[in-house]
RNA sequence: GGGUGCGUAGCUCAGUCGGUAGAGCAACUGGCUUUUAACCAGUAGGUCCCAGGUUCGACCCCUGGCGCACUCACCA
């Protein structure tokens, strides 16, 4: 037992076992949900068909408003809430043990339907039976959880005491099944590949490395699903789609958790202006069957997913921030330098850093940013009109980059050398060694392709009108508490 | 990692120019058959985050640590 059980509720089991009650029977009740018993129940001046019928409850009691011979107490499941009448007249066998019984425990109930004075629908109960006893103390009443560390780490808690947390992640899952149902309408396939990776790829992010014994190799936690998903695109699979949880073992933010969902998907025969249609239809159907609208409301303003979107040209906006040319290298170091951002060697990495210091958080949008310079787009095809620059672009919403896409590189040649090129920069966020696998996959030819990638986290946020990340997150990275570390040590000792 | 703020009863929060702490809810006892945060009377509940220091005396002041939130840096 640990710190949290109340003795009170600890006492009442023991005496429960005593008395031949289970406090945690093996089997639950088939109960009608809540939502539809009040449905049925309709109101007062008007009874809905259920009233005078029997039904069963299940679910959470929420509260205890004791009157001596009658006590009124809500209980809570999946689809609602409503209020049960305990009365002494139909519960005489019973009623001895009530006191036996808390706010928090889970119960079934079985009643006769109707309605109270004030016209609440009542279940007049005449059999209640304990399905698990909570012997720990639900949060206070009125004012429920609201310290944010007990929220995040008591998520558990959390979701029954405050509705509009359950809200949100009932959204998200709407949001997922939504994806799903779009993309399947449209020919995609989805498929799960690796999260175990012997080499890093696909994106430039500091892994997480893992050991794998039976092998004697280190693998990488995945940082995007992207090169196994356009293997698939090689092997003939055409449309596919992976909703990845990816890591990064970098720092938490409000828009960063280390281990976040994205959406990736390959279209063969596509190309980046496909992708905007693509990410354009999505977004305004997520958001029209979630609100009923394509305006969502987020971070204090207004914005409308409603297509087309904006589209801006990197190498302008570049040109408009900063008065010189992104590929003018004096003027581009010398512009870095009145900004004050640091040089960390590579002219490139430079440039876009002067690009996100000047430009990125007035990208409001929401907006399509296109056309990159081709020595930031590892993995992105070099534009056709202009060779200086990669057919590549991001979403960016009130300054935050919800997704990114390109034209996908499928000369395997030029793959190659990008990938050493990579190799060669020695940046801890960019692969050791070259993917030959991955190249090998490209001189079997790759088709012309789309690709996009959308995190889910941020699209959720946007959605639901969360301003942290941790807020769409069910469990939410945190740090462990000590006691927690207490209990590692001895188990290994 | 840096900065700012916070940490008091199971929960939500007060509080003290430094003299060992209080409310509401929850719990317990009693009363009440129509409440909606029910109500009324009573009882019990505290390593005031941890460790040092200053002091006759620390929940309060100082130092260090831990945790959380916000924020900056890195990143999506």
């Amino acid at each position: 037992m640990t710190e949290i059980v109340q003795e009170d509720r600890a006492k009442k089991v023991a005496a429960l076992r005593e008395a031949g009650v289970d406090p945690y029977p093996a089997r639950g009740v088939e109960a009608v949900p809540v939502g539809e018993v009040l449905m049925g129940a309709g109101t007062a001046e008007e009874p809905g068909a259920l009233v005078g019928e029997s039904v069963v409850l299940a679910g959470r009691l929420v509260g205890m408003r004791d009157f001596g011979k009658l006590i009124f107490a809500p209980v809570m499941d999946r689809t609602g809430r409503m209020q049960v009448g305990l009365q002494k007249g139909r519960l005489s066998e019973w009623w001895p043990q009530r006191k036996s019984l808390d706010a928090g425990d889970l119960v079934a109930v079985r009643g006769e339907l109707g309605f109270t004075q004030k016209g609440e629908p009542t279940v007049w109960a005449e059999e209640i039976t304990l399905l698990a006893k909570a012997v720990a103390a639900p949060p206070e009443k009125w004012h429920g959880l609201t310290d944010k560390e007990a929220r995040y780490r008591r998520r558990y808690v959390d979701l029954w005491a405050s509705p509009e947390v359950m809200e949100v992640f009932r959204q998200r899952s709407q949001i997922l099944s939504s994806i799903r149902k779009f993309l399947e309408a449209r020919g995609y396939l989805e498929v799960e590949t690796p999260t175990l990776h012997p080499i890093m790829g696909g994106a430039t992010a500091r892994p997480f490395v893992t050991h794998h014994n039976a092998l004697d190799s280190d693998l990488y936690l995945r940082v995007a699903p992207e090169l196994y998903l356009k293997r698939l695109i090689v092997g003939g699979m055409e449309r596919v789609f992976e909703i990845a949880r990816n890591f990064r073992n970098e720092g938490l933010s409000l828009r960063h958790n280390p281990e976040f969902t994205m959406l990736e998907l390959y279209q063969a025969q596509a190309d980046y202006t496909h992708m905007m249609e693509i990410t354009e239809s999505m977004l305004s159907s997520l958001a029209q069957e979630l609100h009923g609208t394509t305006k969502v409301e987020w971070r204090g303003k207004t914005f409308d997913l409603k297509a087309p979107f904006q589209r801006v040209s990197y190498i302008e906006a570049f040109r408009e921030a900063n008065q010189c040319e992104f590929d003018d290298e004096a003027a581009v170091r010398a512009r870095a330098k009145e900004l004050g951002v640091k040089d960390h060697g590579d002219y490139w990495k430079l440039m876009n850093d002067v690009f996100e210091e000047t430009v990125e958080k007035d990208l409001i949008g929401p907006l399509f940013l296109c056309d990159y310079p081709v020595q930031i787009c590892p993995l992105a095809k070099r534009s056709p009109e202009d060779p200086r620059l990669a057919e590549r672009f991001e979403i960016f919403v009130d300054g935050i980059e919800l997704g990114n896409a390109f034209t996908e590189l499928n000369d395997p040649q030029d793959q190659f050398e990008r990938f050493e090129a990579q190799v060669a920069s020695k940046d801890p966020e960019s692969p050791a060694e070259v993917d030959v696998d991955y190249v090998q996959a490209l001189e079997f030819g790759m088709p012309p392709t789309g690709g996009l990638g959308i995190g889910i986290d941020r699209l959720v946020m946007l959605l639901t009108g969360q301003d942290s990340i941790r807020d769409v997150l069910l469990f939410p990275a945190m740090r462990r508490i000590a006691s927690q570390d207490d209990d590692a040590s001895e188990e290994n000792a």
